[in-house]
DNA sequence: CTAGTGACGTGCC
DNA sequence: GGGCACGCCACTA
């Protein structure tokens, strides 16, 4: 749909980003392009990445429960040791991460319910 | 305008 | 599983 170009473009996806990524549930995961999905922008999972790293830490919104499809943590150096640090608060939620970002992504994998796809609609409809 | 650069994802080998 | 090519899209030089 030609929406979802609006949506991309839009001055407040950064927010909305921020916005459904804090109803992940503590010890749970979530990845970029589910993200992307739930705000209207498929295909923009890029995009989540870049909201995110926009955050000042620490940060009252559980970022580090967003990690890639492959079931890992994108460790890079650009991202200036945030990315060991997403490693040590998921370990303290409790998901085992190992030294290469690896992580059990199937067994943490959270899905909203119907009521919460609702709770998202209804809060990104305010923005 | 073009080219390079990512906190990405999927498909193929 | 690992590695790689491609498609993706905003940002920057």
């Amino acid at each position: 749909m030609h929406e979802v170009f609006d949506l991309m473009h839009s001055p407040t996806f950064d927010r909305r980003v921020h916005r459904v990524v804090a109803l992940i549930p503590q010890g749970r995961l979530s990845t970029y392009g589910q993200v992307a999905d739930w705000i209207g922008a498929y295909g923009s999972a890029r995009q989540v990445g870049w909201a995110l790293r926009l955050l000042q830490l620490p940060s009252s919104i559980p970022w580090q429960r967003v990690v890639n499809a492959q079931g890992r943590i994108s460790m890079s150096l650009s991202r200036e040791g945030s990315d060991w640090m997403q490693r040590e608060l998921l370990i303290a939620e409790g998901i085992p991460v190992d030294l290469e970002g690896r992580l059990p992504l199937k067994r943490f994998l959270w899905s909203p319910d119907e009521g919460q796809i609702a709770e998202m609609s209804q809060l990104l409809r305010a923005l």
